[in-house]
DNA sequence: TCTGGGGTTGCGGATTTCGCAGATGTGGCG
DNA sequence: CGCCACATCTGCGAAATCCGCAACCCCAGA
């Protein structure tokens, strides 16, 4: 049991609680290979990721217990939003005059909004919108977001069919 | 326990088998509640799933498993890529001319490519991608993507700083 | 060398998962 | 209307898993 083990657990791996310079913790490699198991299957069982990485199980469950408190991975279910009932969706390149996270911050507090990165194209933030209808997306782009002050505008890419949506990181 | 149940079992909600026209089955009340319930911990106790929709431990395990098998959700960890180890991630706008859907599924058998989705606005398809370097995402948009039969240009939004990135839908 | 703290391990006991057999209910058909 | 076929739900043991805890290990600092 113990020559299956990952690697010497010394020097570079042990290092968890180390946070690089944007407050993230740092991760270790035998994390990346808990989150890899469980990017694969969210609820596999700790005893058998234990046995993946070379931990116990209790170290297994430790770990992650602490992945998801410092929030650095989250155990969910995705869905396609189409087959949950959410009709339109939409991507929102946005266009900024000033101070341009205070926007993203706006954004991010919106409900709809289900995706918000500040970027270094054209658009200085896309949001992805997830609404019910036209009714409800055509609202949530003119009235909320064009509203804003500091938008100067926005251009919109309504959703027609999605063909791939992975959480597959380092998996590969 | 049977007062709890969330409405009479007939009509409109018995038909979780039956297809809407793409092809995508179509959800009942309940099998919703389940997903809600997965959305805010993947990894909730059938059990406690149970008392929360009405529902017995057992049967909620036999609908997960399905929609787990029909692939309309899937229970898995999602993380910031930035805290993995993928220094780089943009948005690529493409513009295609001829069959679109065919090289959105060239775009979505590269494993570099996370996200795929085809829409109406002034792109023709937007495809996120994940990267380990600067190299390689240069790598993958210019030598992998614009080399694409049928890609008449493209557009890069590299990601600075990822603000939002929630499994919500319905919870709100 | 001693001490402190983070991380790991090894345990039971409580809880959950799993498989199966039986009950229930609905739609189709003679 | 009666009856069968099919899908889904329930109840229940057995097996596996989760969880909390105390002991242990190892490295770093005093």
């Amino acid at each position: 049991m113990q020559s299956e083990r990952v690697a010497s657990r010394s020097a570079d791996q042990r290092d968890s609680s180390r946070e690089s310079r944007n407050g993230t913790p740092q991760l270790d490699a035998v994390s990346l290979a808990i989150i890899q198991q469980l990017q694969e299957d969210g609820r596999r069982p700790y005893a058998a990721i234990g046995k993946a990485v070379g931990l116990s199980e209790a170290a297994v469950r430790q770990r992650v217990q602490k992945l998801l408190d410092q929030g650095v991975m989250q155990i969910v279910a995705v869905t396609d939003p189409l087959t949950v009932g959410f009709r339109r969706q939409a991507m929102v390149g946005i266009h900024v005059e000033g101070d341009v996270e205070s926007i993203a911050d706006v954004l991010t507090d919106m409900s709809e909004v289900e995706y918000v990165v500040m970027t270094a194209g054209s658009f200085d933030i896309l949001a992805e919108i997830v609404c019910e209808d036209d009714d409800h997306l055509l609202d949530v782009i003119n009235k909320r977001i064009r509203a804003l002050p500091g938008v100067r505008s926005t251009e919109s890419f309504v959703y027609m069919k999605l063909k791939k949506q992975t959480y597959m990181w380092g998996t590969r």
